[in-house]
DNA sequence: ACATATATATCGCCGCTCGATATATTGGCG
DNA sequence: CGCCAATATATCGAGCGGCGATATATATGT
């Protein structure tokens, strides 16, 4: 949002699905989809830049991996894949960023409960 | 954030101060910072666009008051105080944005919890 | 007297979002 | 076999919005 740090869901999202095993864009994309019943488009303007991000800063890797074709002989120009996994950077970037949401959603509740929190001096 | 409303957290801040009583600007920012022990800044720059965007939204009400200072006979040119009020109509949107809030909250959760949701047919 | 607090308000730079677009391969269907 | 949809990755830039900087005026405390 701004005011108290976005807490960056979509980051959030990615890092979380790669924290429950390897995956690539499409899937990636797919998988947000499903689980959120629909309402969460990963789209290519969005997730591609986000996990290119992701590679520089050091929180994922990523490797290309040849998709046999099902009558194909392997020539080397098939279909590409590019498989993303978490790094131990990025499992501690995602511990932190659940952090954040979870004090996110603490300080909006301060304000939506009403009165405001004890002050421990 | 994108990808999902971004349930505009600083609007929900202010209309829910406003939907405990009336208040006016400065208020809003140090009732703003208390509440949320200082974490929250609720600038000049970022307040004032958003009240102006609110009323006009039909959300809030507005009007000008005399302050009285110590020893001032009210010649009329005192400093005035503006105060804002929330509408029905914006006690409608808070609802929606705390519906909104926490149906982001609940899609973050799905992630973070690991397994997809039961899909209801 | 002067600094600080109260109080409201605007402007525009900067950076990010994400729709549009591009490209290539593969699978299915009539 | 021809064609469309699906699979798969990637870039670009217009447009929008956040918010730091800035302006202005009064009131209070020392």
């Amino acid at each position: 949002m701004a005011l108290f740090d976005k807490s960056d869901s979509a980051q959030l999202v990615v890092l979380s699905l790669l924290a429950e095993g390897a995956s690539y864009g499409y899937q990636l994309t797919k998988d947000a989809a499903t689980r959120s019943s629909g309402t969460l488009r990963l789209t290519p303007g969005v997730l591609y830049p986000m996990l290119k991000s992701l590679e520089t800063e050091g929180l994922i890797t990523s490797s290309w991996e040849e998709i046999k074709a099902q009558g194909s002989a392997e020539d080397g120009t098939g279909r590409r894949r590019k498989w993303y996994r978490i790094s131990p950077k990025g499992r501690k970037r995602l511990e932190q960023r659940i952090a954040a949401h979870r004090a996110y959603t603490a300080l909006i509740d301060t304000f939506l409960g009403g009165r405001p929190q004890e002050e421990r001096p």
